[in-house]
DNA sequence: ACCCAGGGTCATA
DNA sequence: TATGACCATGGG
């Protein structure tokens, strides 16, 4: 029914997003992902796998220091060491998956953004493909498709346009994740540069979008 | 050498 | 509330 997805998808077929072989996974991933290249952040996750601690007792169990080392290939990961090990005490302390499944998806939102280094689209991508709740995630591709669509103003709050998001699908999990990991496609695809890309000639004032719907 | 990547926090005004 | 500084590796 919606037309940019169609076309997205027809473009570029399925995603098969979030890659991770558990929920638990996933959410490791996406505070590894902060601001940084899918390739780091997988590289890092090989290395816990390879470690043997990538379950939430291992990483426990393991000094900041350590945990740093092991995500070398992220960057900042002193950083994203003391983010991974609060949000996995976090996970713990609430009795893991089963147990926070349990929570209706907003307040298990609120409960993820008030762990330290949890920020909205880590929140969201945890929500969205680690347990499956419907919440689109919106992130700067997002913001920078849609912004030179004209459907909306890049600088927006970022609960103004999750909520327009919602408002404007329905409250599909599938739809959602296939959607954004379609959107982070096109947007990698079509120009990795600033609005004023030279190489794809894209015009970030073409009001009707043809730049992005031509094939 | 520069820019960017599937962000978030904190200090300042 | 709204900017700016900071975190830091890897690939184009």
């Amino acid at each position: 029914m919606n037309v940019l997805f169609d076309r997205l998808q027809h473009l570029y077929g399925l995603q098969h997003w979030w890659p991770a072989e558990t929920p638990f996974e996933i959410m490791v991933g996406a505070v590894l992902i902060q601001n940084t290249s899918w390739t780091n952040a997988e590289s890092a996750i090989g290395r816990l796998k390879e470690a043997e601690v990538l379950n939430p007792e291992a990483l426990l169990g393991l000094s900041l220091n350590s945990l740093a080392a092991l995500l070398r290939p992220v960057g900042y990961f002193n950083l994203k060491a003391s983010r991974l090990l609060n949000f996995v005490g976090w996970y713990c302390e609430n009795g893991g998956f089963q147990s926070l499944n349990l929570l209706e998806t907003p307040v298990l939102r609120e409960a993820l953004l008030n762990v330290k280094g949890i920020g909205p689209e880590t929140a969201d991508d945890i929500l969205l493909y680690a347990f499956s709740r419907p919440v689109f995630v919106v992130d700067a591709y997002t913001r920078r498709v849609f912004g030179r669509l004209g459907c909306l103003f890049e600088d927006a709050p970022y609960e103004c346009l999750r909520a327009a998001f919602e408002e404007a699908l329905p409250p599909n999990p599938d739809l959602y994740g296939e959607y954004h990991a379609l959107i982070v496609a096109h947007a990698k695809k079509v120009c990795r540069s600033r609005p004023s890309c030279e190489k794809c000639g894209l015009n970030p004032d073409c009001p009707t979008g043809q730049n992005f719907l031509a094939s």
